[in-house]
DNA sequence: CAAATAGTGTCTGTAAGACACTATCAG
DNA sequence: CTGATAGTGTCTTACAGACACTATTTG
């Protein structure tokens, strides 16, 4: 090892990370919302080397000197792409390998966010990448992603329809008000399949998630409906069971 | 973005890795086997700066001449430190600050491995770093930690528990032949409560990841006990609700 | 025979799915 | 009134948990 007659002192200020093949390492978002009754993620066409002109996640190296962590970095890159400071954000998973980009051994981990589209004001212009939202089918995209964007893609949405069948994150994909119908709409176009609509309320409202504002109602030409936000502070609920079959 | 008049070639021609500041990237292990009736993880002493003498995850830096991705790095310590070379391996999570490495930025895949107590042999010597195995408790082990191997430990931990609630994934924890009573202690011990036998039976046999060793059991004082094993091929089964609650 | 563990059968409560029902608005 | 969507009640079925029962060995 080579430092053993060091105290940790002497060892650190003779330390340089230069000095090693070091991978390169990123973050990559994939941020997810529900719009014109429809999955849809935030891509971007890169406007630089490598895969210039391709569509890609968005994401971008780690920036030492600023971000005090991983999250720091994700909520940084999800600021400077949609303006949204404070959505539902988690990791998803790493993808590293020597073939995943082309200037070599490379390391990133996803992320993974869920916002309201009414949120979302898409930065244009500042940089040279255009972002824009595409519809997620099956498994994916109907695009050739950069580098292995489309593998993180669809572990993205595997893991987002795995978990729509047993929490309650579908919340996260509605504006900040909605009523339980809108609610159960976003399940069904997230899980692709009609649930039933007893069976449904019956669950989320013994989950306890979500509070009625009281005295809104949205009107239509119908019975109006009763308003609802999450309740706040309250993390992700996990279903007993799984949404129906 | 200044590379806007470059051919890809050219700007990969330019691109040299050690010109940005990255953080340091490493894969550490949560290693857990089961034996003495309890949950153990495999902890090795440090015999190296920084952190030096105290216990840490093993694990490593990315090896970008050899390793063929993140995977490949994490079987490799999984091998150096146990010699077991395939045993149940999943990514945790990431791990990045600016604070957890006092060499500065760095950021950590963490890996979490099951094995069963009878594969392992401890690789002991050749290194400088003492490897063993320590009990773990409700939320982690009775020491003080590395860095931040204390969380990283926890949180493998809770995850260990978590997915014990509804997959098959404790039979890994299990020497390759076993019985449907070891499965169920297994269960037991890592959960930390006891489970009702017919109830657990049902769900093992309905779940059909096992394949009886047909004409083969295990005698003891008392009526012999049927053999299994993990039907081969078999990946986690997820079962359609928790283990008793 | 007793002791010990393996393995099964039966009952019951809970909760999800199916589906029909009622409620409340606009026009 | 009709049409539309909101919201509820009832019945049935599946299944997990409790627990008692039977089975098969050693000594």
């Amino acid at each position: 090892m080579g430092n053993a007659d060091l105290t940790e002192q002497e060892y650190l200020a003779s330390y340089n990370v230069h000095a090693f093949d070091v991978p390169l390492t990123s973050v990559d978002l994939v941020i997810f919302t529900v719009r014109e009754q429809a999955l849809h993620v935030l891509l971007v066409r890169r406007g630089a080397h490598p895969a210039k002109g391709q569509w890609a996640l968005p994401g971008g190296f780690i920036d030492i000197r600023n971000d005090p962590d991983l999250d720091g970095t994700a909520l940084r890159k999800l600021r400077e792409k949609t303006g949204v400071t404070a959505p539902y954000l988690e990791q998803l998973q790493g993808f590293g390998s020597s073939t995943r980009d082309p200037r070599g051994w490379s390391a990133t981990f996803a992320y993974f966010a869920l916002i309201g589209s009414s949120h979302i004001a898409l930065q244009h212009g500042a940089g040279a990448d255009a972002a824009s939202w595409h519809p997620v089918g099956a498994a994916g995209v109907d695009l050739d992603l950069a580098f292995d964007h489309g593998v993180i893609l669809a572990t993205a949405v595997q893991r987002l329809r795995n978990k729509v069948e047993y929490t309650s994150l579908p919340a996260h994909l509605l504006a900040p008000e909605f009523t339980l119908s809108d609610l159960q709409r976003v399940y069904e176009i997230v899980l692709g399949r009609p649930i039933d609509k007893s069976a449904f309320r019956k669950r989320v409202k013994e989950g306890d998630f979500l509070e009625e504002i009281t005295g809104k109602q949205r009107h239509g030409s119908n019975r109006p409906a009763q308003l609802y936000r999450i309740r706040s502070g309250q993390p992700t609920v996990f279903f007993s069971r799984t949404m129906g079959a």
